[in-house]
DNA sequence: GATGAAACACACATATA
DNA sequence: TATATGTGTGTTTCATC
């Protein structure tokens, strides 16, 4: 699990299949100009490794009546190891919240949430969010239009 | 492209593909009790109807080298249209910034953004961020820990 | 269910460093 | 020497009709 070095065929091989989640490796070996073989014990190797973490649909959530988003600022009363963790487990419990970060500033933590409407979005500041013990400031913003959605990183730099 | 109706066996197929994006659709009926070639043909309709909109590899940022993330919030000095487009086309064109929305409340916009370490972010913010025209204000926020990175959406409160 | 195309697991010779 | 590649073979599994 230790790291590897990737050369430009890796950065590739990440790159289309960041593009394009379900290639063939046969089709994935002639965009990187490799043979099959080859190219399949590279991804083998780049998932062993971790750095392929794995694959996953992407699915367009106003389809599924997940209308809207919303990014939550909180803050935490005190930062005790225990006030922390059960902060945290219990983000990590909550369906609605797709990412959680720990940032530096004011906030503490940025919530990304997503759910079906205001309804759904106030059950969940209410219910839950602002009952949780240790959360001190609660702060929503809600997503009026995504202006950039990326698929995955930027591995231009690289290499 | 118009809306279609999901039911349950939709959605358990979305969940899957988004648990594990390159499961084979064989398997994948089988996890949803149905037979390949009726799975098949939902699997297909739901990629022609846009809900799937694709499949995409997962990549550890830190494997990478890509060691450091942020989140700036922005501030146009104007919203204006012809601002606004300028700001949106520049912010789809650098590749660091792998989501950006426009939100409600005193920031305008919300980037994440995806660098090296902080020269690179230095140079990102100084030559382009700071460099646009119509940026008002910009305040960054480092990731400390990443508490949770969901695969994708909340599929448990439909149906 | 049938079939044509992949994936996958080997072996081995070659090339590159 | 050690590592990665290309080719080739055969078997298994899959997508598709």
């Amino acid at each position: 699990m230790d790291s590897p070095r990737l050369d430009r065929t890796d950065l590739a091989i990440l790159a289309e299949l960041q593009r394009e989640g379900r290639l063939s490796n046969a089709d994935l070996a002639e965009r990187v100009k490799l043979s099959p073989s080859a190219c399949l014990r590279r991804v083998q190797r780049l998932e062993q490794t971790g750095v392929l973490a794995g694959y996953t649909a992407l699915i367009d959530p106003a389809k599924l009546g997940l209308g809207l988003q919303a990014f939550v600022r909180v803050q935490l009363a005190r930062h005790d190891a225990d006030v922390v963790a059960t902060f945290t487990s219990r983000v990590n419990r909550w369906d609605e919240v797709v990412a959680c970060h720990a940032l530096t500033g004011e906030m503490d933590y940025l919530l990304h949430v997503v759910v079906q409407d205001l309804e759904h979005f106030s059950r969940f500041l209410l219910d839950h969010l602002l009952n949780a013990s240790g959360v001190a400031d609660v702060n929503s913003s809600f997503v009026l239009r995504t202006v950039k959605q990326a698929r995955g990183l930027p591995l231009g730099h690289l290499g």
